[in-house]
Parts: structure tokens; sequence; C-alpha cells
DNA sequence: TGGTTGTTTGACTGGTCAGTCAATCATCCA
DNA sequence: TGGATGATTGACTGACCAGTCAAACAACCA
């Protein structure tokens, strides 16, 4: 066993540098080397944490998501009204800062190496379960206040966060027809169909 | 240069094994030994008309999109009424039958290669603004005939589309909670709700 | 028929990189 | 202090594969 302490810090910075490297240049490219290198550390102690690749992208991935939960918690969790936690929500979504685009990089490429790896299908059927249970409890609260119109929340969280997913991939990809600054008026747009009039 | 039969008869069936191979095992995975064995050829033939892998998988995304767009030119030249056009694109994107799930899956793969590659990012450019025109117009159609509630096109098309996208993926990926069924079902209540009752 | 151009083949090469390993260093405790 | 265990290093190896190339084959035409 590594002692605790260097073993949790390592990895963590690994796993740090992983998704910073995969988010510059992509899985496909991503070589140990880099990683190790981005850690400020060498391939023999990358190795040492993570046996193969696999595992150790598949830690990363992980790691990913933890973060960007966290970076959500506040909220998810807040007592504001629904209507302002699912605006909030969204926001924190947009592609727009270094931490968000770094983490929707990690995430698409995970969707593709998920494909074809059962794996990771079963990590993102685990995330995914997370956000739609956040975003149907929010829609929930909205509608028990009257804030918002009737229908299943589920369905609604599953129209939101697909809508949210496309839409980021296309600011992601840099469209010139899909920025951060029209994916917030469209989002803007639909969830105003969806409120009520106060 | 190939003789003008033989050049467009054998890029074609080298494209189409490149697509299928993509679909089947993923971009990173692909060899070109894979796409020469499924074109029923050699790698030097394959090369003799693709100098780089690079340029195979640009073709090959390239023309996949062709083809799908291809299989959904009836519908989107037809003269049912808007709200039946609208319905039937999105059934025909429903990740169900092999030729569509395996359109997505090279999609996804082109998704995340244009992450880092302009040209592809110039590609998926072209190619959303073929679709955003297209159901926009649907959706001017529809306006102007009393079938659909007013705003504006646009913002609705990047929405719906958006949303197809990031549903799409989540059937892809064999999420329990994403199924095609459910997909369809999430699709129908946003159309509905966009929809003017008869 | 024989020459020209276009096409096909697969063995081969050069470069790349994940993962291994033996050596070294650091920390802890008896 | 010295031995044990944990941690780190980077040179090395074996497998892999894109792209090359020389040789062969096919279609066409003069």
């Amino acid at each position: 066993m590594a002692r605790a302490s260097v073993e949790a810090e390592r990895k963590e910075q690994i796993l740090a540098a992983a998704c910073e490297v995969v988010s510059e240049i992509g899985f496909k490219s991503l070589r140990i080397a880099d990683v190790a290198k981005r850690a400020g550390t060498s391939t023999g102690t990358v190795h040492y944490y993570f046996d193969t690749k696999r595992d150790l992208m598949h830690a990363a991935f992980d790691w990913n998501f933890t973060q960007s939960l966290g970076r959500r918690r506040e909220i998810l969790e807040s007592d504001a009204p629904a209507t302002q936690r699912l605006r909030d929500f969204v926001e924190s979504y947009l592609p727009e800062g270094a931490a968000t685009v770094g983490a929707w990089h990690v995430w698409a490429e995970l969707w593709v190496e998920a494909l074809h790896d059962p794996d990771l299908q079963e990590l993102n059927e685990r995330v995914y379960g997370e956000w739609r249970r956040a975003v149907a409890a929010i829609i929930r609260d909205g509608q028990d206040a009257g804030e918002f119109r009737e229908g299943d929340p589920v369905v609604f969280a599953n129209g939101l966060i697909g809508m949210i997913d496309g839409l980021s991939l296309q600011v992601l990809l840099g469209s010139r027809s899909m920025t951060a600054d029209r994916m917030r008026a469209v989002c803007e747009q639909v969830l105003g169909w969806f409120f009520l009039a106060p």
C-alpha cells in the first residue's frame, strides 16, 4: 500500500493532469508521458498508481464528474426559488470559463469512448441518473410552489439535459451559429416557456 | 487520374467500409487494414485513393453526412403539413435502425475528433447549417399555416436539434433511462407543447 | 502486338508508445 | 542506526501500424 497521504495527493495530481491533457489534445492523442509531464512526475510513477492507461482514464472520467458535481453543489442545495435554481444550473453549464469548457471536453471524450466500453456506459448511467434526479427535484419543487407548469418532471429534465448537451457540443466545436451567448438565449427562451408568469 | 468509373466505385466502397468500421469499433481503434478488409481490398489500394488516414476519415465523415441527408430528402421536400414533416424528421433521427445508429456513431466520432481539428469544425458548421435551415423552414411553414405557435424559428430549430443530439447520445450509450422509446416520448411531448391544438 | 496508363498488391520500414523492471531514494520505526 | 517498506525514476522492449514501394496486373489504343 502507498502511504495514504502521498497516495491520495499523487493520484489527484495525476487525475487532474490527465483531465487537462484530454481536454487539450483529446483521448486519442494522449500519451502517458504527457500526463506524467503535466503532473510533474514520471511515466513510472503514473504506472505505479494506475496499472493501465484504461484504468487511468476510467479514474479520470470519474474524477471529472465528481469535480463537476462539486462545483454545482451550492446551486443544487440552495434554497432559492426553483426558477432561480434552474436558471443557475443552466448558466453553470454554459461552456464559457476554462473549468467548464475543460470539463465538457472530457465529457465528450467519455461519451465517445463509452460507445465501445460497457464500464464507461455504466459510469455515464450513474452520472446521468444523478443529474436527472437533481433537475427533476428542482422541477418538482417548482411545481409544488406553483412557479412551474405541470407535466412529468422527468420528461422535462430529460429534454432539458439533452438540449444542454447537444447545444454545448456545438458551442465547444466553435460553431459561429452557436456561441455560448446564443446558447444562453435558446435556454432562456425554453425555460421561459415552462415557467409560469409570476 | 483513375478511370472515372473505377475511381468513383472504389472510393465509395472504401468510404462505406470506413464508416462501418468507425461505427463498430471507433475512430481510435480503426486501422487502415480494417477498412481494407471490410472493403474487400488491400491497404495499398486504400492508400492509392486516400493519401493519409486523416484524408480518408475526413472524406468518410463527409460521405456519412451526404448519405444521412439523402435518407431524409423525401421528408424535407415532402408537401405534407409542417407538423407531420417535423414529426417525420424527428422520427427519422431516432437511433433505432442499423443505418441510423451507424450514422449516429460516425457523427459522435466526428464531433470529438473535430474538437481538435478546425477542418472538421468547418464540416460540422456546414452540416449543422443545413439541418438548422431545413428545420427552421419547416417551422416557418407551420407558423404561416397556423399549425405552430409564434416565436423565432431559428431559436426553436436550435433547441430541437440540440435536444435530439443530446438525447440520441444517451440512447446510443445504451442508457437504461433513455431508450429510443423514451426519447420518442420526450420529443413528442416537446413537439406537442409547440404545436397549436388543431 | 506491344506500349502506355491506371490499378492492385502485400511485404517492409521507421517511428511510436504502453507497460516493465532494476536501481535508487525516502520515510518510518525498532 | 539500520532494515523494511513505500515511492520514484527513466531506460528499455515488444507490439503495433501508417505509409512506402517495387513488382505485377488490367484495360485500352495505335
